[in-house]
DNA sequence: AGTTTTTAGTTGCAACCTGAAACCTAATCA
DNA sequence: TGATTAGGTTTCAGGTTGCAACTAAAAACT
């Protein structure tokens, strides 16, 4: 991260903390990776996990409440509840994935990661979960620059600049939107 | 995530859990944020974000531990301490900045998010952080399956897939040669 | 030099959270 | 009908969190 430095202190409004409160709890991950991987039913998450009753029973309930999971009964089974991934749930995708890169890549044993997450379309294992440009341009943590929404789009000779046709697909921030709150 | 279904219950094995074991706690995430930011010293952290000194004692120490952040005394100062980012620290951007920006999407009040983090060619706002195949196209959930290492690189027809030259920076997972070693 | 302030901790204690085991209730199976 | 399965809840021991007060060392003031 280039030279940030001094200038933001105080500022500490973001998105995380709001992430954290869900997620943010022991578990959490681990049953969203469960769900992911297709499971569905108390049963099976206790058993995958080793997780106890009465803290599952908590979690999946807060996982609903927060809109991750939706909870419904089974048609065909009455006892049977079917918990699974909503959209919201499912955006958590390339943060569970980057977090499970991470504890691959330094974990201290042999790490044996199977299965492998893959592109459907080849086949071909996935390559690391990105921070892009806007342009979709893989940025590093040195390309990154913290910036007041004030001074946003300001470059260096004090033109404004201004992005082409955004081409991301599952949009999390609207840039061009960002852009123009940020230029008031 | 296409149709994964049946296939892998029994399959726990990842690096998500290795991940979680530090960052799973706690003010882990908060703690690196502000290191981000640019704050380095104990009383930083303590008033930016309104942890006990005690578990900020311990959480600091933990990182440490862990490898993420890095404890040396001050040179002019030897009262004070400095904790730093290493590169394994940094190496968690993506993990927080995508559940920051899953935060921000969802969260319930009006998140400002200020300061916004921007390329520092452009100055413009970052896009989405994505997960990418080996050729750098940008994957939604739909695109994904998930493959034991014994079938990977086969393709429906039976061929084997091989993946062009990797552009990736800063890989996380060698694609190559986990195709290699699946491929046994 | 002596006192005060700053920095980075530690200690003690109450409130809260976690986890193992036992218990409960409704639905299904034999 | 009686046993079993699914999804919980209750109880209680032990661990974690967080506030407040205390400490020790270095720096700054007088």
């Amino acid at each position: 991260m280039g030279d940030l430095r001094e200038p933001l202190r105080e500022l500490i409004d973001c998105g995380l903390p709001q992430a954290l409160e869900v997620m943010g709890e022991r578990w959490s991950f681990m049953i969203l990776r469960a769900s992911f991987n297709g499971l569905k039913h108390f049963e099976e998450f206790l058993s995958e996990l080793g997780i106890a009753r009465n803290i599952l029973s908590n979690r999946l309930a807060k996982l609903v409440d927060h809109g991750i999971l939706k909870r419904e009964p089974c048609a065909d089974d009455r006892r049977k509840v079917e918990y699974r991934l909503t959209g919201k749930g499912f955006d958590l995708l390339p943060a569970m994935i980057s977090l499970r890169q991470w504890g691959q890549k330094y974990g201290a044993e042999f790490v044996s990661e199977d299965p492998v997450l893959v592109d459907a379309k080849d086949r071909l294992p996935i390559g690391p979960v990105s921070i892009l440009a806007h342009d979709g341009r893989v940025l590093s943590h040195e390309d990154l620059w913290m910036v007041r929404k004030d001074d946003l789009g300001k470059r260096s000779d004090g033109s404004i600049a201004t992005s082409g046709a955004g081409t991301n697909t599952g949009d999390i921030i609207d840039i061009e939107a960002a852009r123009k709150v940020a230029a008031r």
